[in-house]
DNA sequence: ACGGTCTATGCAAGGGCTTGCAGATTCACC
DNA sequence: GGTGAATCTGCAAGCCCTTGCATAGACCGT
């Protein structure tokens, strides 16, 4: 491998310009400058990052920690990670948790010794050694979709009972009043929960009485969305619309109603949450609550890049609206 | 941060003696590498990396030049990729090229520069300069679904002439004789073309004259899948069966035969490539080819485990099997 | 012609860790 | 008790780059 040194001995000149030159410093001779470029490029030199890191003590990496980089979910935010970080010179650290604890702070813990500059964490719940961990690592951390700012760390998330309730008022809108609602894991206290908040809140807004009786719990996949919806058809009176708390769910749902019999949308309209790929590709096509997960990520990173950079933050918390996507699943317009 | 010279200090001792002790080298004694295995724990000393890795020349990271990593298939490779790099202490740096030719040749520099131990390469062709710009990085590469063979280059991929002709004979054996094809790009040589050849070989080794009229070219998304098959319908005869080159495109096909009233699998099969989650999703659930997606990623990132600590390739390339994965896209058994 | 201000370069220390070599200590054994 | 071998530890150089300080030369105004 070829080093400054070489360069410099090429050259006849010290090191240290060379550097200097490489770097852009003011106080380099213009001609100087040309020679050391052109005589790195001739001798196709390549710094070594992890020398310049150790010398100042900054890496340009930062750590994604992530639950599972397979879900369609994560993998749509990692790409807004990595592509700001690019874009500021930053590369990123993959670190795929698969939702295991001890494994979350052990690759804290590889972060830290790697010297990353900072660290986005998406992955799992916050139990007091987690966020010990989080913070024994020196670096910013910023976290998506997470209950960071309890503890003073920095996040970026949506607003799951006000988006929730956002898909149950459409509904409402298009004519419903018997609305079911398969949830998700109701002791998940970030998505979970709220989600039914929401659904509640704008049920009761629009002085709909809530049933219990048509709330199922599912715990996020397509099995149990089936399952959930079987359940829900059994209430009487049967639901007109159902409400999932993912599109996993609802997806899940629909494939109940068709094997009942039950058009969607003509007998019974379904709306989901998360707007992943499933979604515009299930027939028909599933009107859902899109997550802003580029923008979730992006804004993350972006966040990290000022708090690395020592510029303040306004807020400790940003939250990022999503949008309705109407597509078929509820009739009305849409593909 | 507190270093091994504190440790040394703390204890008297000589910062080699740490270093020795640490890193578990011979002739050290029990209760030296016990003292300063205590201090380190109390001080919570973390190695640095970057340091350690400029001394020794392993960095123990390993690049990851992908084309999309909110795709599926991308994200499910990468996820067997970081399992086995994690289990043998590496760590992967993300880079998605969006497959960028140029951001490519960017991000093997940047690599280089990095000092990665090694680069699993899964991004678009190889033209001239990008395979140039793979062979002036000095580090081992492994490619995955590449021709990289061709050049010299390790390479994990699947044989997409044999996998394409699985398919088929799977409808030939139930007993279509009509089939229609939905082709990726035909200027793609690595699975566009290879698809449509394994569709030929089959139908030929069956004894089926092959009809262009029922070969329609995509482009590996939804919506192509959708024309593709629409135009497919007015052939005469019809066909009783459409095999697309990838999932997208085979539910685009069920949704253009959704659109003419024609059940699917009652009317028509349908049988897709790839097995990423849409599959299963879809209804009727997809009969598809799988991809052994996580396999290819964790034996890409064996073999590169296998260069980079200098134990040699018994083949340069390997080629891994997919399966026939039955749904009820062509009725028969199946979820 | 001379002090003063810039500019351009060199020198050397330093970032945290590893490792070959050498010296010191221990141990076993005769 | 002396010898050789084995074990333990220290010294210092080295990995490649950055950067504060110092110096030398260029340039300017008076």
């Amino acid at each position: 491998m070829i080093t400054m040194k070489d360069i410099a001995m090429e050259l006849g000149i010290n090191e240290s310009t060379v550097s200097r030159a490489l770097n852009n410093h003011p106080h380099v001779h213009p001609s100087t400058r040309e020679r050391v470029a052109e005589a790195a490029r001739r001798l196709n030199y390549r710094p070594n990052t992890l020398a310049r890191s150790l010398a100042t003590n900054r890496s340009y990496v930062v750590g994604l920690v992530i639950s599972n980089i397979a879900n369609l979910f994560f993998a749509e935010v990692t790409q807004g990670i990595e592509q700001v970080a690019d874009a500021n010179g930053y590369s990123v650290i993959l670190c795929d948790t698969a939702r295991d604890a001890a494994k979350e702070r052990r690759y804290l813990d590889l972060l830290a010794s790697r010297q990353v500059d900072g660290i986005i964490f998406m992955s799992g719940r916050l139990p007091a050694d987690t966020v010990a961990a989080i913070r024994s690592v020196k670096c910013p951390v910023v976290m998506i979709s997470r209950d960071g700012a309890r503890y003073g760390i920095p996040t970026v998330r949506i607003n799951n009972r006000v988006e929730a309730a956002r898909a149950v008022n459409y509904l409402i809108n298009l004519g419903h009043a018997r609305i079911g609602f398969i949830s998700g894991q109701l002791d998940d206290a970030e998505s979970g929960l709220p989600r039914l908040a929401g659904y509640k809140a704008a049920l009761s807004d629009a002085g709909i009485p809530f049933d219990p009786c048509i709330v199922q719990e599912g715990d996020f996949t397509m099995e149990s969305g089936v399952r959930a919806c079987t359940r829900l058809l059994d209430a009487v009176p049967r639901p007109t619309a159902v409400f999932a708390a993912n599109d996993e769910m609802a997806i899940g749902a629909m494939k109940a109603l068709a094997q009942h019999g039950i058009s969607v949308p003509k007998d019974m309209a379904v709306v989901g949450f998360d707007n992943t790929a499933l979604a515009r590709v299930v027939t028909p096509a599933l009107t859902t609550v899109a997550q802003p997960l580029r923008s979730l990520g992006s804004t993350a990173t972006e966040m990290l890049i000022r708090m690395m950079t020592g510029q303040g933050l306004k807020d400790i918390e940003v939250v990022l609206d999503c949008q309705l996507v109407v597509r078929s699943s509820c009739g009305g317009t849409g593909i």
